[in-house]
DNA sequence: GATTTTGTGTCGAGTTCTCGACAGTCCACG
DNA sequence: CGTGGACTGTCGAGAACTCGACACAAAATC
């Protein structure tokens, strides 16, 4: 069991989901909800990047928040039932566990345990959320290049990363071009390699040197909240 | 009781909060909370503005979420007990009932109305977050101040906001002089006047048009999960 | 192996916003 | 009433990023 989230349940609250925990391999680029899909199903991956994305009317879509093995992908639905406001798409293959909502429900229901992950979960998020408002709307490309990468690789247990210029650039919500701008400097720099559709993580104090802080609050958030967190 | 939420408990669920409620009215400018204050008091505003902000290490605080009648400040913490966030502060003058997070805690614990209303609350807060860090990587600061000018709007009675462009600029994570360029053309449009401090909104269909798509969007969120919102 | 598709490199004009500076103006307070 | 402090107007150089265009290269497909 990877999931840091499943890992730290005791075994009491554990049995209230294990039961009914199914194994899945989701490869990159599966979409597992759009704004408006009813959340049925609660993703614990136990590796890889899941990102939440803010769709705009225009088709642009945004990164808002990433979920990796300290987190779930759905948990908001284990309270009550809701639809999803954001999308949700593999960013990096991923195994995870999932369960139904409503089965998570139950669990949520009889566990203090199991609620107070989630919640402390929900609030983790959040705060990866505000966080992210304030580095958009403040912090150059190349800082939040370098952030992402990191927030990335703490969830991966390579050093490479699958993932085209294009693709970032729309995380990101900047130009391509600019994308292949900020990432031949850090080429330059030593920091990465990277090669149509795969970058290397080389120099990870370097990234982290030109990455923002927001880097550095988001995590400590996860790690106060969460701490089986293990990055 | 015009705060939204509380209206709209059935009086059974709110006879579980009422009494534990006073009544306060806030100046502008007071810091209800900074990052790491415990959270120890739940804040109704009856109507004004009380602004989220993330801080940065320079200083730098912008916002992140607004709350105003159709909501709480820190509700997160009838949950359980927590550290704020974020800044929090009064944007404009409010009268506000408040609650202590322990005893809004109880009634938590004893009033299914109340969890949901809670629950919903902070969805829709999310909701209103992760709106805006798309909002603040992909639109001008033009769109962003029409958007914020509508979003308050909504919180007060008056079209008369008090507020300098130096703090705006703030608010929205921009230079003054940009804002102050901004201002300059919504008022030639004949959408705003404005004197030192003070803000006039004349033509609130000017400004939807200018404004972005961010602000229908965190309008529908906030009407379809309370539905007591009144804008 | 040839062809198509997809991803990357580069260029340049144009826009938006930054950043520092300074002058002018309103307001509060003594 | 006068002064000091806070707010606004304006300017200009420069940085960051956009947007469209096109050439090239690698991978996928046939």
């Amino acid at each position: 069991m990877q999931n840091r989230l499943l890992a730290a349940l005791p075994p009491a609250d554990y049995g209230l989901v294990g039961p009914y925990l199914t194994h899945i391999d989701l490869e990159r680029g599966r979409l597992l909800y759009d704004p408006g899909d009813p959340i049925d199903t609660v993703y614990f991956p136990h590796d890889g990047v899941i990102s939440l994305m803010t769709l705009m009317a225009n088709g642009a879509a945004i990164e808002s928040a990433t979920i990796g093995r300290e987190g779930a992908l759905g948990l908001m639905a284990a309270v009550s039932a809701r639809p999803s406001l954001s999308r949700a798409i593999v960013q990096t293959p991923c195994r995870a566990a999932r369960i139904s909502a409503a089965q998570l429900h139950e669990a949520w229901e009889k566990s203090p345990a199991i609620r107070q992950f989630i919640d402390n979960h929900n609030e983790a998020l959040f705060g990866h959320a505000i966080q992210s408002v304030a580095c958009n709307a403040l912090h150059s490309v190349e800082a939040r290049f370098c952030r992402w990468l990191l927030t990335c690789h703490d969830r991966i247990s390579t050093n490479t990363v699958a993932l085209t210029q294009e693709f970032l650039a729309d995380m990101l919500g900047v130009q391509r071009t600019t994308v292949t701008a900020v990432a031949r400097t850090l080429q330059e720099r030593g920091h990465i390699r990277y090669r149509r559709g795969i970058v290397d993580i080389i120099d990870r104090a370097g990234l982290e040197a030109m990455s923002c802080e927001c880097y550095g609050v988001v995590r400590r958030t996860y790690r106060r909240l969460l701490p089986a967190t293990d990055f």
